[in-house]
DNA sequence: AGCTTTTTACCTGATATCAGGTAATAGGAA
DNA sequence: TTCCTATTACCTGATATCAGGTAAAAAGCT
């Protein structure tokens, strides 16, 4: 007789853990003992319980997933845990594994998928759901790879900038040279390789650069 | 003996239609004839079936949530529609009222919640999950509230500002005079109150109003 | 059919941006 | 201490943007 799986559902989202649990209801290899709202509870409740399988959310209140994986595979190594998020983000995907995630599953799979990675985790495998497969296979075109970052005066002078200020008010508000202030913005454009601010705005708040 | 209303999810996460699935097979008031995972999925259905009360993500690949309620509102005022997210933003709330939403619930919502909210709704109530009543109910200067929308010309050449694009490039590519483009520009800067187009840029991806 | 909004288009002048240079000083890392 | 990056600053000329005005088709709505 195959070992069934004691199993946790982290998420902060009462729906997304009762659609989890519907799912899993189906496989018999799992067995669902807990359904929790927050890490905190998560770490209070392995402390009391035997747990095999996790899965969680990676976005969740006052701890974040990965740091919340650590956590739990430093006490606990042989517990599995399973990453979920709504999108992806190849870096953080990345983190997660490094920091000892078993897997990593997309909210938007299929059942089918979120089955077959269940069945395969347990055989030890490292699993991931086919949009975040797709990912972090790609090649990355190594340039395109490091998004540079902004010194802290261009950090000031693009916040500016994205409040519609024009250079000669930037450079009295940050008390700079005119000229100076020319010479920053030449360089955050060229910098990200930018056409003009419009350009560059829409490319900083894109990647989450501003602010 | 009531109306049995029939009910659709929108929901590009299977996870989470099946987690509302589970949550309205409690209700009696509500049948559950449609799991849809995309807005254009949704409108070919109300097309050809009978749809009460429609509840759908506001986050959907390609058409976004508060165009498709507009769309939908349109053809069928007597359709209830309830919007949901994961984080709530005032001004997507509004806008999502604004264009015939019945009401508008945080996928963080409670059994609880959930269930109030269908049952009000039902009754010709504007409802709203306890976490979105906080924010809306928190006082904002009147002028903030209502943001004027783009029309189809001005979307596009926004979206070709936003690429970096001059105003002879954008003329260019949309078949117009110079002259016609640079109008356009000071129409939607002047709608938005904004100085030039970095505030411009800047302002429509803060509120979600570009792509 | 009448009304409103959108889309198109033109003119002018004041400012601002962009792109090409160059270069001294300050600060942090190896 | 040496090297590198960041920060500061100046010059020039070509383009582009912004702000003010006006107005006639075209499209959409009632």
């Amino acid at each position: 007789m195959d070992k069934v799986y004691k199993t946790v559902i982290v998420d902060d989202h009462p729906i997304v853990i009762s659609g989890i649990s519907g799912l899993l209801a189906d496989l018999e290899t799992v067995e669902i003992v807990g359904k929790l709202q927050s890490g905190v509870l998560l770490v209070d409740y392995i402390e009391e319980n035997q747990v095999d399988l996790i899965l969680m959310d990676i976005f969740l209140p006052v701890i974040n997933g990965v740091d919340l994986c650590k956590t739990i595979k430093q006490k606990y190594p042989q517990i599995i845990i399973i990453g979920m998020s709504s999108q992806s983000e190849r870096s953080l995907v990345m983190q997660f594994i490094q920091n000892g995630g078993n897997g990593y599953v997309l909210k938007s799979a299929s059942f089918e998928e979120f089955g077959n990675c269940i069945n395969n985790v347990i055989q030890g495998e490292i699993v991931f759901s086919d949009e975040v497969k797709t990912i972090i296979s790609q090649p990355v075109s190594d340039d395109l790879e490091h998004i540079p970052s902004l010194s802290r005066r261009e950090k000031d002078i693009t916040l500016l900038l994205s409040k519609g200020k024009s250079t000669q008010e930037i450079a009295d508000e940050l008390f700079l040279s005119f000229l100076t202030v020319q010479t920053h913005r030449r360089n955050i454009l060229q910098k990200y390789k930018t056409k003009n601010v419009a350009e560059l705005i829409a490319f900083l708040l894109k990647n989450n650069l501003l602010n």
